[in-house]
DNA sequence: ACTGGCTCCTGAGGGC
DNA sequence: TGCCCTCAGGAGCCAG
């Protein structure tokens, strides 16, 4: 995508997480991506004026295409480029999302509250401490609120949690440094392997190049609720936490 | 200031 | 074989 000068934006279907900006294909024909880069789970396509931002929610995918090919369900954008490839955004759920970021003034209202990146330096026990303090949440809530630490979803919490041994019911505030420098971690462990294995794939992920991650053949504790516990034996519990499913084992994680 | 619940959507999977 | 119901999830928003 580097280097690749937009010739035309077609918007099949603007109804996704957020409504598509009317303004987009115009906002941006003409433009030429001059660097990729991310925020969070927002994705950056940089040009000269601003950025075209793309979140994949969780069913959404880019891939690269040549012509001629069919447009498939839920093919609800298409960037034509310079090259003759196509870029397309699918999407069966639309919990995606598609905007431009203009490069001033200010940030998007969408960035502007996000914490730390969990793979930079400033994410570590000693932040998620400051950032507890005095919080009742449960800790597992309290990774996954992106003002916290971005990036950090369902299945990535319930990994680090286990292998920090922290019970994903505690109150943040009650949970000692110490615990967080274990679980911060934890966390940079599981994102790291995570991306190693090309990413987690629960039912139809795919990436770029069509092909299927394999994280989940890692997984420790999620979508292994009443299977034996990998270090103790006993049985995983399967719970709903903030109205996602949570596996923990009762025994390892206090 | 916090916290918990709701919401969008489609497809997979289970029960009958 | 096929239908219908339930559940899954990212993350912003809002009520209490």
């Amino acid at each position: 995508m580097e280097g690749q000068h937009i010739t035309g934006v077609q918007v099949f279907e603007p109804r996704l997480r957020w409504p598509v900006d009317p303004g987009l294909a115009q906002t941006l024909t003409g433009l030429t991506v001059a660097r990729l880069s991310r925020r969070a789970k927002y994705l950056l396509f940089e040009t000269g004026s601003g950025a075209l931002m793309v979140h994949l929610g969780m069913s959404g995918s880019l891939q690269l295409k040549t012509p001629p090919f069919e447009r498939r369900r839920h093919d609800h954008v298409l960037w034509t480029l310079a090259s003759g490839a196509v870029l397309v955004f699918h999407d069966p759920r639309r919990f995606g999302s598609v905007h431009w970021l203009p490069s001033a003034p200010g940030v998007h209202p969408l960035l502007v509250k996000l914490g730390p990146e969990p793979l930079s330096s400033a994410f570590d026990g000693a932040y998620l401490a400051a950032q507890a303090r005095g919080r009742k949440v449960p800790v597992k809530a309290f990774l996954m609120d992106g003002a916290v630490v971005v990036g950090v979803g369902n299945i990535y919490a319930t990994e680090a949690l286990f292998l920090a041994g922290i019970h994903p019911r505690r109150p943040a505030g009650r949970i000692s440094v110490a615990r967080y420098e274990r679980l911060a971690e934890a966390v940079k462990g599981v994102l790291a392997q995570a991306i190693e294995a090309g990413g987690t794939t629960l039912r139809d992920f795919v990436d770029g190049t069509g092909q299927p991650g394999y994280f989940q053949q890692t997984l420790r504790a999620y979508g292994r609720a009443d299977q034996p516990c990998l270090t103790c034996g006993s049985a995983l519990k399967g719970i709903r936490l903030a109205q996602r499913a949570t596996v923990f084992c009762p025994r390892c994680q206090r």
